[in-house]
DNA sequence: TGAATAACTTGCACGATGTGCAAACTTGCA
DNA sequence: TGCAAGTTTGCACATCGTGCAAGTTATTCA
């Protein structure tokens, strides 16, 4: 009796996610983004219009599993820091850990495939919204009384923005496969030591 | 003949559209967000339904009016700034202007609404984008060279994420009209110096 | 001023969305 | 084996968002 943590039905339904999203992501690089419906994605991931409605509230939400996964990575990440790290330095290096995440080229691609879709983009924007409310908790338990909620919610928004910016910039430029994990965490690291240590003073 | 900088039929169509506005944000108060459809603000508004979508493209972004005024507000102080200002004082001084703006108080709610709501989040966090997007090539004009793309993404996108943390906390507090403008200017103030000299030490 | 023109509003039709519901089907467990 | 709990599916329905063409209102200019 092999103490299997997930249970057939649990497989199942990951299974299910995967092939929805996967489905999903197909068809945005085949087809181009809102060229298909719901319906298409059920029908390539051999489930019910009415099944894909179950897992996802929309196309678009089907396609930002990648980007969660990211986001969850770096939720992860930071949990494993030492306490007794100032926040900041635990944040660059949890970040900057978040680029060896299973499927960071879709990462990119779907950051640039959201910057022409304003409805991809919002749900992208929620994602990362979630996120940062899920890390505003940890830091918040993490700096327990040390620290004012302005404060917190200030740098855990600009954490991500930056972030968001290190992205941007990596996903824009062509990157010829030429270590991307690399490149893009040189940008993480650059811009969270200005967050840390103030944006006075531009670092080209 | 008065030369009238707004003929009747732009003034016609800024009248509907305000109208429509109104008759979003009444209903959002009185009957809770997400109880009303397109048609009822169309109907509360004296239009068709065919033509309320001439104008947004969902009641969500209706709703999103006074957002859209504040952040074009932040965007037009911004430009005001003497260009041989540091660029973060310049910034620190354009987002205190804003408090100034017209309906500071439905943007409260508005952001109070957005909290519990996913759509109306979501076409607010549009607005905030598209926002970032002119403020970033504002300054990307006014530091002609002098900074790294990377480097002035990163920045605008923690300006504003520092502006809707003061928000947030401005909004979350119950503001018994004990000078809210001031109250909210506090915050901004506080989280941009902190943005400007680094996060490393929370200025509690 | 009055006809020609441009801009705006409206109704209609249509495909797509997202969800409640109940009937079938699958899995877990005694 | 067989029942309880969880999952999939079809169906129905209200709503969405948009193209289109016909009607209405503002503007232009002869």
């Amino acid at each position: 009796m092999t103490p299997q943590q997930t249970s057939r039905r649990e497989q199942n339904k990951l299974d299910t996610r995967r092939a929805i999203a996967q489905a999903a992501l197909d068809l945005a690089r085949s087809e181009g983004l809102g060229a298909f419906t719901a319906e298409h994605i059920a029908e390539r991931a051999n489930i019910s219009r009415r099944t894909f409605f179950n897992y996802f509230h929309s196309a678009e939400e089907a396609l930002s599993v990648s980007t969660e996964a990211f986001l969850d990575q770096a939720e992860a990440e930071l949990a494993k820091r030492p306490a007794d790290e100032p926040i900041l330095d635990a944040m660059i290096q949890a970040l900057a850990a978040t680029t060896k995440v299973e499927n960071l080229q879709d990462c990119g691609d779907l950051f640039r495939m959201a910057a022409g879709n304003p409805d991809l983009l919002g749900t992208q924007l929620l994602a990362w919204e979630r996120a940062e409310a899920r890390i505003i908790s940890a830091v918040e338990e993490r700096l327990e009384g040390q620290a004012s909620s302005l404060y917190i919610h200030a740098l855990v928004g600009s954490l991500l923005s930056c972030a968001k910016a290190a992205m941007r910039e990596w996903a824009s430029s062509e990157n010829p496969d030429h270590d991307a994990a690399q490149t893009l965490e040189n940008h993480i690291v650059t811009t969270l030591t200005m967050l840390r240590d103030g944006f006075s003073h531009p670092t080209l």
